[in-house]
DNA sequence: CGCAGGAGTGATTCCCATTCTCATTGCGGG
DNA sequence: CCCGCAATGAGAATGGGAATCACTCCTGCG
């Protein structure tokens, strides 16, 4: 599913990813701020509409950090993040089988760990597409889907 | 770490804490609009006042949905949640340790799982209490923490 | 018992990340 | 060269959450 639908390969997006690669897990203010340095003229409106196109085209992927703002990951692949509770950076966990995963953090990492989550995310019975029949009668009143 | 502190426990903290209890992670504004149903006078902003002391106090836990959004956890203990990309809806997963984790979840609570994630939360160097020197090079004009 | 000081509160405003609107631009195909 | 539509810039709108402020309510103490 999310297949690269059609979509132009324009300067600012390419922009866009360029400054993805290079910074690490930037907010959509710091592609912002990054992207202007080389196109003046891009406004904040575009880089958040790429933004959600480069994910819909699966180019890139969203990640919340500790504090609930977006930040983006131009890598494609699982795997695990570190996220600060005091200025919102996020890093990469690098996952090395043979040492428990909270000491190489704090080690390798500097971070002081605090606890961590496994979550899944998904699509509940009552959002699912196909829609089959339950409409809860716990909790009717929710509205549908609604993109924020 | 986290004592409860001082506080008072007043009837609006009461009236949290119990519909907390009742419903299954809420926003802030769930919270308020359930809590008014019996405290009439209680203001959103007291609300959010509040959930903060009884987070700082270890009362509660607050957790982010698939969009970002804050919601409550009374739940105290480690365990995993199923967060609903299309409503924010977040459930607590069961684990039983005899079946695959995403296997369960899909037969139990009939989400269709997209993915999940492990990350890991704490404070990074920068943000170290202890201000261990390091005054980082890369990325230097960093603002200093700054709660959102 | 009466009072000072601090915690708690309601109402409101402020801030900021994200989304939306709309007029304009520019590429790609005919 | 022209049309149509995707993409864009500028800025307003939205909405969650935090902050401010004046006021109320306890609580401990003289």
């Amino acid at each position: 599913m999310a297949e690269p639908a059609q979509m132009r390969m324009t300067p600012s997006r390419r922009a866009i990813l360029t400054e993805l690669a290079r910074a690490c897990h930037p907010t959509a203010d710091e592609i912002y701020r990054r992207v202007r340095r080389r196109l003046p003229r891009v406004s904040l409106g575009t880089v958040y509409r790429n933004l959600e196109v480069l994910q819909t085209s699966g180019l890139i992927r969203t990640l919340l950090d500790a504090r609930g703002q977006r930040r983006y990951d131009a890598r494609l692949d699982d795997h695990c993040h570190v996220r600060c509770e005091e200025c919102g950076r996020v890093d990469d966990v690098r996952v090395l089988s043979e040492r428990p995963l909270e000491e190489s953090i704090e080690d390798d990492h500097g971070y002081e760990i605090r606890g961590h989550q496994l979550s899944f995310v998904g699509v509940c019975p009552e959002c699912a597409p196909d829609a089959k029949g339950r409409d809860s009668s716990i909790d009717a009143g929710r509205p549908r889907p609604q993109r924020r």
